[in-house]
RNA sequence: GCCCCCGUAGCCCAACUGGCAGAGGCAGCCGACUUAAAAUCGGCGCAGUGCGGGUUCGAAUCCCGCCGGGGGCACCA
């Protein structure tokens, strides 16, 4: 213990590494991105900020490595990198928290916040900690009550009473984006339906931008992010068309994308819980409306998890009213049913049972009338079975009969015919839907942003004025947070009673909270001027460095909070204050921490906690596991990699730089050529390897590179050797992407300082150029002998001394050769009869 | 039910526009150093790419059909 001998001063001590060069980075701040004088090219990397809720878990400590990485490679490259962090710090879980253990929730947050920001710091992130933000605090939410009060003023902030979501737990209404498989995200608890008055964010004025736009993405974002987009958004074309509905004044208008079988059309369906379906049943005789009342009742009650049930069976109730079908004056009786959702279209279908499989379920269980009007044929050109006796529908393409004017068109030309039609008759007109539904942003909870609205009796509804923000959060102290289904703010009547901004009369403040993905919606923008007080951001700044070229998360986000993103940022360019519509201009999704084959947790046993795992092994050993374990987007099982391995590679490295006796600034031009060749076409695919996310590839080749420079060291050219050098620093330099304090320290015993702002070594391309490559010479794809050969060796000159070679020689024996193909200067095949 | 992705050595993973299946690591085995061990250094590859067809001079790579694993959407008319 108390002597010290030689050989454990020369072992690599990561505790000792760590704690060396933590406070000497505070004291550089190597990562401060404000710096006005600054001309280099700017790059926005993002890392998807984190939520407080505990320490940092192993999902963090992925995500942080891999952003890291390219963060730091664009700063070698030349680049003035900003490079943020910060905190989602509004949300349920402070606020349950709170609950269960009656704390405040701004305190436990501020905790946590302070325990995460000493985590992040050891972890060596290249952070530009001066530019932090937090959501919770009011200097933030005042721009989300600003942003909200912006898109009211333009028509994309409204109220609007609706069925909607709600979880019964949390006792909060949900986002249809929050309802995950009719649970809700955050409790599983299964979600129910509640009429309610709620603040919207007009997401759908947007529909065919945030569609359209996901092209410009392509290549740059994963293809399945955009997949999962364009699935959400889910336009759909087809036509509006009108039917007259007897002992009804106005007609109603339904939607359709099959307007080629109106002719097919055998009875119409309203949507149960809608109120044309409940005004229509006012219309019908007493019994008819009782019986429609029962029925609107029981689904209401549904939860989401019957509704999403397959298999289901079909109900509904006949409301005793007929509609007219305009093409051919048919009367069409119609239905109340669950099966048409309100929010679509105009919850109103004509139904055609022969053609849409859920029309003729419920024709099939209501026992209603099926009448084909397209006749269908499989691939052998058979006409396909009877929808009535198969119980399939037929709807693919095939040749119209039973109506009209239509009887012998295709679909297509069908559905062109009969829109065309339509419009000249004034019953019809093309419209598009989506499934995409305006963003529900209130929340009946305290941990987030007051909405500033003030609902005064004179003036309505009435926008806090800008010089009023922020309105803040009451103090938490003395008001219930337990979910009941009314805001707890309610409770706070202090805060509640307030004069109108317009007349100055008594009124009300709007008691809701904004959803936290507003928070996290502009948060990116903020970065770039986190201290401003008279605007949510720079305008300048945004010009200069927005949008993000890169961003880092899961891909648990690839749709709510990609997409609110896309939306918001859309507004703010309408507004003037940006000149770009999307945000993020290239996606990195990485893969998820597992354990043991599933995803990690307390109940499960299998959680791996991060501390644990960075003192045993270290901060880079831990970060180089991330990097190496395997692609990027692929899942990491933390059982199936090897941090000690890491570890034991990392103090390879180290003792390279230990070993080096070199002095600095020699010219390695010098040095052992065949090691040079290894450094430098290290250094050449690096950066491409970088910059395609290939990290474990790099990995790979810089421990090559470390392999090599020890024989050389040992076996070979020897430690003053300037090769040898330059090889050891190359190492350092690549590896400062994924073990800052590892490299750091080498960097230092090399005699340098600041390996995170060394300059990338410059390639020598001559050293790339190999002086014989190897040909392979096959006989009918097989190989059969190798030859040395000077890369640029003619195509004629190749083929003969492949012809003349033993090994072909020997496979090609006597038989007749057909034909040879050759591909200088790597390979010959020679083809026999 | 519909759509998407993935199957390479015991394990994690490489393999440029089709061109020698193996870069790197884990585990394992052997050796050097050591009184011994640890640490370190060196050496050792055993699969023919999930299965079956096809295209091609040549297929892990392209096409078709299965099997296995993962993910997304799911009464959107």
């Amino acid at each position: 213990m108390t002597e010290t001998t030689v050989n454990d001063a020369a072992r690599y001590d990561f505790h000792a590494i760590e704690e060396r060069w933590l406070p000497v980075w505070d004291e550089r701040q190597l990562f401060r991105s404000g710096r006005p004088e600054d001309t280099r090219p700017t790059k926005y990397v993002l890392d998807m900020f984190p939520y407080p809720s505990g320490d940092l878990h192993m999902g963090h400590a992925e995500a942080y490595a891999l952003g890291d990485v390219i963060a730091r490679h664009w700063i070698q490259k030349g680049f003035n990198v900003l490079h943020p962090i910060g905190w989602d710090s509004f949300g349920l879980p402070a606020e349950n928290a709170a609950i269960k253990r009656g704390i405040d929730p701004y305190g436990w947050t501020e905790d946590n916040i302070v325990q995460q920001r000493a985590s992040i710091r050891r972890y060596a992130c290249s952070f530009d900690w001066d530019r932090v933000l937090m959501t919770h605090r009011p200097d933030y939410y005042r721009w989300n009550q600003w942003l909200f009060t912006r898109l009211f003023e333009r028509g994309l902030a409204y109220r609007k009473p609706s069925l909607v979501n709600w979880c019964p737990n949390d006792q909060t209404v949900l986002a249809n984006e929050q309802v995950v498989a009719g649970l809700c995200e955050r409790c599983d608890t299964p979600v129910t339906k509640k009429k309610l008055t709620q603040w919207y964010f007009k997401v759908t004025d947007y529909g065919d931008e945030l569609l359209d736009e996901l092209e410009t993405l392509r290549g740059t974002w994963p293809s399945k992010v955009i997949a999962m987009q364009r699935n959400w958004i889910g336009r759909s074309t087809g036509a509006d068309v009108s039917f007259t509905i007897e002992g009804r004044d106005e007609p109603i208008a339904i939607y359709t994308t099959r307007p080629d079988t109106l002719y097919g059309a055998t009875f119409m369906v309203v949507a149960a819980d809608s109120d044309l379906a409940a005004e229509l049943a006012q219309g019908a005789d007493e019994q008819t409306r009782a019986e429609f009342d029962a029925y609107a009742e029981s689904v209401k009650k549904e939860s989401e998890i019957d509704r999403l049930a397959t298999e289901r069976e079909k109900t509904g109730v006949f409301l005793q009213r007929y509609g007219i079908n305009p093409v051919n004056g048919e009367r069409l009786p119609i239905w109340a049913s669950d099966y048409v959702l309100a929010d679509y279209g105009h919850g109103a279908i004509m139904a055609v049972p022969a053609h849409d499989q859920r029309d003729l379920d419920f024709a099939r269980a209501m026992d209603l009338p099926v009448r084909v009007v397209l006749d269908c044929r499989d691939d052998a050109g058979e006409r396909l079975a009877d929808p009535v006796e198969s119980g399939v529908a037929t709807t693919g393409d095939g040749t119209l009969v039973n109506s009209g004017s239509l009887n012998g068109l295709a679909k297509a030309e069908a559905i062109a015919a009969i829109t065309a039609e339509l419009a000249a008759a004034g019953s019809g007109v093309p419209a598009v839907n989506y499934r995409l539904r305006d963003w529900l942003i209130s929340r009946q909870r305290y941990w987030g942003t007051p909405i500033p609205i003030v609902h005064c009796d004179a003036c309505g509804e009435v926008p806090v004025p800008d010089d009023q923000l922020p309105v803040t959060l009451p103090p938490a102290e003395g008001l219930d947070l337990k979910p009941k289904g009314q805001s707890p703010l309610a409770a706070a009547t202090d805060w509640v009673n307030t004069t109108c901004p317009d007349c100055g009369g008594a009124a009300l403040r709007d008691t809701d909270t904004m959803d936290t993905f507003v928070d996290s919606s502009w948060y990116f923008l903020r970065y770039l001027s986190p201290g401003k007080t008279d605007g949510p951001f720079d305008v300048e700044a945004a010009a200069k460095w927005a949008p993000i070229d890169q961003y880092v998360g899961g891909v648990t986000h690839a749709i709510l909070h990609l997409l609110y993103s896309r939306f918001i940022t859309k507004a703010l360019r309408d507004m003037g204050m940006i000149d770009f519509g999307e945000p993020f201009t290239a996606l990195l999704n990485q893969g998820m921490v597992q354990m043991d084959g599933s995803a990690m947790s307390k109940s499960r046993g299998n959680l791996v906690r991060l501390s644990e795992q960075l003192d045993e092994f270290g901060v880079d050993a831990v970060r180089l596991t991330m990097a190496f374990a395997g692609p990027p987007e692929d899942d990491i099982d933390w059982a199936d990699v090897s941090p000690s391995g890491s570890a034991k590679f990392l103090a390879r490295a180290w003792r390279l730089a230990r070993d080096v006796t070199g002095e600095p600034g020699v010219d390695p031009a010098t040095g052992d050529a065949a090691l040079r060749a290894i450094t430098h076409r290290t250094l050449h695919d690096a950066q491409s390897l970088v910059e395609a996310f290939r990290f474990n590839v790099v990995v790979a080749r810089v421990m090559e590179l470390v392999n090599a420079t020890r024989k050389a060291i040992d076996t070979g050219a020897g430690p003053a050797d300037p090769a040898v050098r330059e090889a050891v620093e190359t190492v350092a330099i690549l590896l400062s992407l994924f073990a800052p304090y590892c490299s750091e320290e080498m960097w230092s015993m090399l005699g340098h300082e600041d390996v995170a702002l060394a300059t990338y070594p410059a390639v020598d391309e001559s050293l790339l150029v190999e002086e014989t490559v190897t040909c392979v010479v096959q006989v009918k794809g097989k190989v059969r002998d190798r030859l040395e050969v000077p890369p640029g060796i003619g195509e004629d000159e190749l083929r003969e001394l492949a012809l003349a070679s033993d090994g072909a020689a020997r496979a090609i024996g006597d038989a007749a050769i057909r034909t040879v193909i050759v591909r200088a200067p790597r390979l010959v095949n020679i083809v026999t009869a």
